[in-house]
RNA sequence: GCGAGCGUAGCUCAGCGGGAGAGCAUCGCCUUCACACGGCGGGGGUCGCAGGUUCAAUCCCUGCCGCUCGCACCA
């Protein structure tokens, strides 16, 4: 017999549920038995299933996004785990250019003071100091994110983790880099890219957030020559100019060109004539083009090819020159003339001044406007032309747009798409290189002798143009864009570029799980690259969530301090109900909003459950000899062999069981994890707990062959649910497992054969399988008709406001043969469940006394007689009764009016007709005992003073 | 402007062709031996508005209105 790994020192099931008790241990319990790692090959037969998480910023906290992710990560992970496959979910941190840098910039800054006296900066530390310390506080703060996944459950393979600039991703960027540079899909060149002035760096179009302004709209005049210099003139002779409208008249200095549109009859005359550039005199064409809309401001437009992407594209198109006006350095340069060294804002104030001074600013209007903001430090991102590396993107999106055109990749919901598509087809060349010092270093090597750039997967020994040895080679100062490595992430986190066994088991991996905001930024480029370099998607299927909201609605952020910390929530009612609430509400198609009062509830759910389970001990410990022995071959063979003697609520709750088993795991299938969680929730609650539960209290009591057959039953389900819901809930129900009396250990193919020990753990157990056998369609009616019986003496009750405490008999009539004998057979049940003395029958003579309330049932066809003397007030039975029938007399009103209608019959396929036929008579019928009820009332009050 | 989504009970959401559901909140009764993180019962909605298709529309179609979110922006 070989050794079993079992939890120690297992405690008993505290009073209510309490997560703080076990959460932590049961994690622990689970990774040191390896429950959370894959094999590298699969078992025969075996699938394999992989996701790659999407790697969180290493020095970052878990935020609820990261929350509901892994919660759904996890979700899918521990069911395809339980289901047989061979499954790696592989954990890793992302080195965050921008992000990190800035942290470690904010950190310094508040240590010290440089020698000019203002605040450290990275460049006081120099290049190496800086990333040495970057590196530091990565180690220092790479723990919080993952220990936080941990505290969520994620049952992550930590064997595997990886970290975007780990060795082996960093050889994986240099092997892409090179090969794409080699492939001309890499280039370097001097374009119009968007820059941010503080954060000192290049961005791509994606990093820029376009943001309304409230700004202004100021028509400058342009006067119009001769390329000669001689002025022109308008047909009615006065001096021609152009009124150009703009709202960034600093820009003004780089004009090399204005623009009218070709048939714009206004300006004709002005064709291939020259303007003269305000303030500095220069000579710039007019050009025509199409582009420009007449409609707009003046109808006149000026062209400013160094500092804005549509003029870049017009400039580029009527080969103008490119007059770089605005540096990195956020100030104007030397080509701006008299305003060189001038700030930004500066500028546009001296020029804007000067242009008046000369009378060439015709007016000035407000004007909303968008501009781009860095994403990271929301300061405006200027467009500019700079020497940067791109990536041809073209020729890369190709095969990626078809891979989801042709289906090889799904995304769902669907419609996402579209948005891929939108993107994807007009997409620009992606701008690679970040002015920041914390990221892959770009392998490009520049030669001081020949000015020669070598690109090469390590440092080189000699120019590759001119063969200068390495002393004259300086490697690019410029990391690259962080997405670039996450770019890689699916392969190179299984071990590319070597040909790994893992890389063959696991690629491509099976879906990806992330926020729609991602995917530009990351699916589409991952997408790319996987196509490019593997020859394959790295995907089959992208599942996008929703965005997680405060309960108003609105984006969480720590400026409006509406964060909802999954931490404080956990902390206060366990990963479970947090987990299960994510769940329940990852519903497709629209944002999640987030209330505390939901997860609440859930945690209320995991009590219950809690509870069900501490019901089947007590209920267990009393059995005799205090141990039940645990059936041969197991509570479900033992099921199975006497199925046909088992009670009809037994026999209900194992068919439930398999609608709840069939409604879970179509869910999982599907990325319905909503779906699942209420069919569960629903089974929970409502089935197992108020009606089975109730129901078996009088077997459970009644002993011998009763309880046993119970007590069996209600085990399997317990266990069965589980099973269900342990990859929503891990950790209770793992608790709750580990309880049971007749647990058995299990394990993984992959372990069987590598020689692992079996582990006693829920994580293992086979995910439970819908079984048409158990379906049981006559225990399902029996039990619809107890349950009808049930809630109508209930609700008899509770209108009449009948205190539990007080109990009374009630008779019945009916015209039915079976009745009786169903009746007697559910007695006792009966009685407990509403708490009265007796259900007898009534013969009809007997029936019909004054004193009766008539409480007619249509499934089982009878009729409850209840004595009111003593029990009610006349008066408000009288109301019930009342009551009643204004609601059976509007429905039997409706079906009647639809049935009267001659389309509804001629047209209505025949079941339903006949449905509503049945129904218009068993309103019928039920009105007719109303009414002889309240008549009797009536008279009875009548005669009550 | 183009594209997508959403408007259902006080709140958060499910349903999406045969007369509207859940949870929370609310009201009434109940500390009944798994659970007051509980039980039982009740109240509460012309399913954004207007047309159309259909025997039948919250559900399908069209048009509006309102709220989000992408993309592109008109300089």
């Amino acid at each position: 017999m070989s050794q079993v790994i079992e939890r120690k020192n297992p405690a008993p099931l505290t009073k209510s549920f309490e997560p703080q008790a076990f959460e932590s241990a049961t994690y622990q319990f689970w990774n040191e038995a390896g429950c959370f790692e894959a094999s590298d090959t699969n078992a025969p037969g075996q699938q394999s299933f992989c996701i790659v998480i999407p790697p969180p910023n290493v020095t970052g906290v878990l935020h609820m996004g990261h929350a509901l992710t892994n919660t759904i990560q996890d979700t899918l992970v521990r069911w395809r785990r339980m289901s047989g496959d061979n499954t790696l979910w592989l954990p890793g941190t992302d080195h965050a250019g921008i992000a990190t840098q800035t942290q470690v910039e904010k950190a310094i800054a508040k240590e010290g003071k440089g020698p000019t006296g203002r605040p450290l900066t990275r460049h006081d530390l120099g290049r190496e100091k800086f990333l040495e310390r970057t590196w530091k506080w990565k180690e220092e703060h790479a723990g919080e994110i993952t220990n936080q996944l941990k505290r969520l459950g994620s049952s992550l393979d930590w064997k595997r983790e990886r970290f975007t600039m780990d060795e082996g991703c960093s050889a994986a960027v240099r092997e892409v880099f090179v090969r794409l540079y080699e492939e001309k899909l890499i280039y370097r060149g001097e374009r119009i890219i968007n820059w941010c002035c503080r954060c000192q760096t290049a961005l791509s179009d994606l990093e820029v957030i376009p943001t309304d302004r409230k700004g202004n709209f100021w028509h400058l005049r342009y006067k119009i020559v001769e390329k000669n210099g001689t002025p022109v003139k308008n047909p009615e002779g006065t001096l021609a100019e152009l009124i150009i409208a703009t709202t960034r008249p600093e820009t003004l200095l780089g004009d090399t060109a204005v623009a009218v549109h070709p048939e714009d009859e206004r300006y004709t005359h002005l064709h291939g004539k020259f303007a003269v550039l305000p303030l500095l005199g220069r000579m710039i064409p007019v050009i025509t083009d199409s582009y420009v809309d007449r409609e707009f401001g003046t109808g006149a437009l000026k062209i400013t090819p160094a500092h804005d992407f549509n003029d870049a594209d017009l400039g580029q198109k009527h080969s103008l020159p490119i007059i770089s006006v605005m540096g990195k350095d956020g100030k104007i340069t030397a080509e701006g003339g008299p305003y060189v060294g001038l700030k930004f804002a500066e500028a546009r104030e001296k020029v804007l001044a000067d242009l008046e001074a000369q009378g060439l600013l015709v007016k000035k209007e407000d004007h909303a406007q968008k501009v781009g903001l860095c994403q990271r430090c929301d300061s405006v991102a200027e467009p500019m032309i700079s020497k940067q590396w791109f990536v041809k993107i073209e020729p890369l999106a190709k095969p990626a747009i078809e891979a989801v055109e042709t289906g090889k990749i799904e995304f769902s919901p669907k419609n996402w798409e579209k948005t891929y598509f939108e993107w994807m087809r007009n997409i620009r060349d992606w701008c690679i290189s970040r002015q920041l010092w914390w990221g892959h270093q770009i392998p490009a090597w520049y030669c001081s002798g020949c000015e020669g750039v070598t690109v090469s997967r390590s440092a080189p020994q000699k120019c590759s143009s001119c063969g200068a040895n390495a002393s004259q080679l300086k490697q690019d100062e410029d990391v690259l864009d962080t997405w670039f490595s996450s770019a890689l992430w699916p392969f190179a986190t299984l071990g590319w570029p070597q040909k790994t066994q893992a890389l063959q088991t696991f690629y491509p991996t099976s879906i990806l799980e992330t926020g729609f905001d991602i995917i530009f930024f990351w699916v589409a480029r991952m997408i790319m690259m996987g196509i490019h370099f593997m020859g394959e998607a790295p995907f089959k299927k992208v599942y996008l969530h929703a965005m997680v909201r405060d309960e108003k609605g609105e984006k969480m952020s720590k400026s409006k301090g509406n964060v909802i910390d999954p931490l404080v929530l956990i902390n206060e009612h366990g990963a479970d109900p947090l987990r299960f609430t994510l769940t329940a509400m990852a519903g497709q198609g629209r944002d999640i909003k987030l209330s505390v009062d939901r997860v609440e509830g859930y945690r209320a759910f995991a009590n219950k459950l809690w509870n069900a389970t501490k019901f089947f001990h007590l209920q267990f410990e009393e059995a005799q000899g205090g141990v039940l022995p645990e059936p041969k071959g197991g509570a479900a063979a033992w099921l199975e062999a006497h199925r046909s003697s088992l009670s009809p609520a037994n026999r209900w709750i194992l068919s439930r069981l398999q609608h709840c088993t069939a409604a879970v795991e179509k869910g999982f299938a599907q990325f319905e994890l909503n779906e699942s969680a209420n069919a569960l929730y629903e089974f929970v609650w409502k089935e197992l707990c108020d009606w089975y539960i109730e129901f078996s209290k009088t077997p459970l009591r009644q002993g011998g062959n009763a309880r046993e057959q119970s007590l069996i039953t209600l085990g399997h389900v317990l266990e069965q649910t589980f099973r269900l819901m342990h990859p929503i809930m891990p950790f209770v129900t793992e608790e709750l497992w580990q309880s049971l009396p007749w647990k058995r250990s299990a394990n993984t193919p992959a372990r069987v054969r590598e020689g692992k020990p079996a582990v006693m753990t829920l994580m293992f157990q086979t995910f439970p399988k819908a079984q048409d056998a158990w379906v049981d369609v006559k225990a399902e009616q029996t039990m619809r008709q107890l349950q009808n019986i049930v809630e109508a003496i209930r609700n008899f009750r509770g209108e009449n406001n009948i205190s539990p405490k007080v109990e009374f008999g009630v008779g019945y009539t009916t015209t039915s043969d079976s009745v009786p004998a169903f009746l007697k057979e559910h007695h006792a049940e009966i009685l407990a469940l509403c708490r009265i003395q007796k259900l007898e029958l009534v013969s009809a003579s007997a029936a019909g006394q004054e004193f009766e309330a008539v409480i007619p049932i249509a499934e089982p066809l009878m009729e409850l007689r209840i004595s009111l003397s003593g029990l009610v007030n006349v008066e408000e039975e009288v109301k019930r009764v009342k009551k009643e029938m204004e609601k059976v007399g509007a429905d039997l009103e409706f079906v009647r009016g639809k049935l009267s209608k001659e389309s509804f019959t001629a047209k209505a396929p025949p079941a339903l007709i006949e449905k509503e036929r049945q129904r218009e008579r068993e309103f019928s019928e039920k009105l007719t005992e109303l009414s002889s009820a309240l008549s009797k009332l009536e008279k009875l009050s009548g005669k009550t003073p």
